[in-house]
DNA sequence: CTTCAATTTTGGTCTTACCAATTTGGACAT
DNA sequence: ATGTCCAAATTGGTAAGACCAAAATTGAAG
């Protein structure tokens, strides 16, 4: 009975697989989903077929459709699991659905920094105009520092990005907090931009670190908002020319 | 055994309670965790446990905690389920955070309204860059008749909504929409304003009206822009009043 | 061809059982 | 008294079997 199930946590036991088996038939199911393998509003096979397929118990199968249930891409009544579709789903899809390809799809990555730029701008200016002058010199000493480091080469995305989380902080708006976590689970942990971030032209950069300056010295979140609107601009540009010559096979989803 | 289980279903059976056993555990925890019952970092107790008190088995329970480890409020590992910080859980938080007391937290509806404000603006503008010239036509005869029904008094909430998501249609922004479709899953679909709407000023929405009407005919992008950045500033003011009015018990989460 | 009732399928739940990983607590040595 | 380490208890992950209620399917009667 076990036999198999023992011998499949043998194959890729320990930490390989650091998974549980119904993240693994989730995994497979949304891909298969994502990938249009069955018409919106089609049924899913039952569970107990998929449990058959998988060779596991009915459990496993249900947790891994109760989790894509909550992408909102399927939906479970009694009678059986059909298809939604993904435009309906939630923002979750987004990382699986980057994930498809090899290589990231250029025209959803170029989407999502378009995204995250509006809402950065909208953390910036709500920071402006809520931090305090304490706040306000924190943040200028940072970015003096940032500026330093940017000379001599050594300013990581990862600063860049963490001084960005910080006025998230201030400007503390738990909607935009929350969305960012969506946007940053599904996409920057994700690693999407690991290995050809650096390939990227940074001069870019040192007009941002001057215009966050400016922003933050005269409290003018629209100046502030102005040179992030720009740096993601430039910043997109780049990124779409990097990821859009290496398409080798498209999803047909979008 | 199941003595129990079909006393329950007896009890608020047939459409009455449309929920699962899961659904319904997993609220209840949901709205515990939420309401700060359990310190960060806390452990939750066993799903032997919590079967034992909702009197259910463990497959239900376990279903609702994989729900909320969804949501990133838990995580659940080999020795126990632990809580984790709101502010890094997922935007579909939201809608539980804001139907914790009977009148919606107002300082969290006007975060969400300027979040869906900077996001409908973006939408606006990609449409008005990307529409074509049928499209363009189609618009503005809505909007004439938009209009027209204002002046008699019989333009509803809805149709403006539904005019904004045919604009994010035109938009063509996955992230966009899929950032839409949570925050109104969480929000609009609770029925957040309901009742409520009728008694705000709406004088606003003529403006609103007309300013997109100048924006497509022009292909202005940020004129139009500027018109729903107006109008969802007047907007959060009504609301933000309206609800801060009615504030009896305030939850500890913000 | 339509309609409606019976049958089958399917999801929702409970129970029992076992494994693996973590946690816990106490014995031991320092 | 304190720190370390190992064994036992706890806990999550999964499987299998069984039952119910709701939905889908089928088949017969009109």
């Amino acid at each position: 009975m076990n036999m198999l199930s023992t011998s499949v946590n043998e194959c890729f036991s320990g930490r390989v697989a650091n998974t549980t088996r119904s993240a693994e038939i989730a995994k497979v199911l949304l891909v298969e989903i994502l990938r249009g393998q069955f018409r919106v509003g089609e049924r899913l096979p039952s569970e107990r077929d998929l449990a058959a397929r998988f060779r596991s118990g009915r459990g496993a199968v249900r947790e891994a459709l109760s989790q894509i249930e909550q992408l909102r891409l399927i939906e479970i009544n009694p009678g059986g699991a059909r298809i939604k579709s993904v435009r309906d789903s939630s923002i979750a899809v987004l990382g699986p659905l980057l994930a498809l390809d090899e290589s990231p799809n250029a025209l959803l990555v170029d989407q999502f920094l378009e995204t995250f730029s509006v809402l950065t701008q909208l953390s910036g200016r709500r920071a402006i105009s809520a931090m305090s002058t304490d706040q306000q010199h924190a943040l200028l000493k940072r970015l003096e520092e940032m500026t330093d480091r940017f000379a001599t080469g050594e300013l990581g995305q990862d600063e860049l990005h963490a001084f960005l989380e910080s006025l998230g902080e201030i400007s503390n708006n738990l909607v935009v907090r929350l969305i960012g976590n969506d946007l940053r689970t599904q996409l920057f942990e994700r690693m999407i931009f690991k290995g050809r971030e650096t390939t990227l032209n940074k001069n870019y950069h040192l007009q941002l670190l001057k215009g966050m300056r400016d922003g933050i010295e005269s409290r003018d979140g629209n100046l502030f908002s102005k040179s992030l609107e720009e740096y993601f601009e430039e910043l997109r540009v780049g990124v779409f020319q990097l990821l859009d010559s290496e398409i080798v096979g498209e999803s047909n989803v979008l």
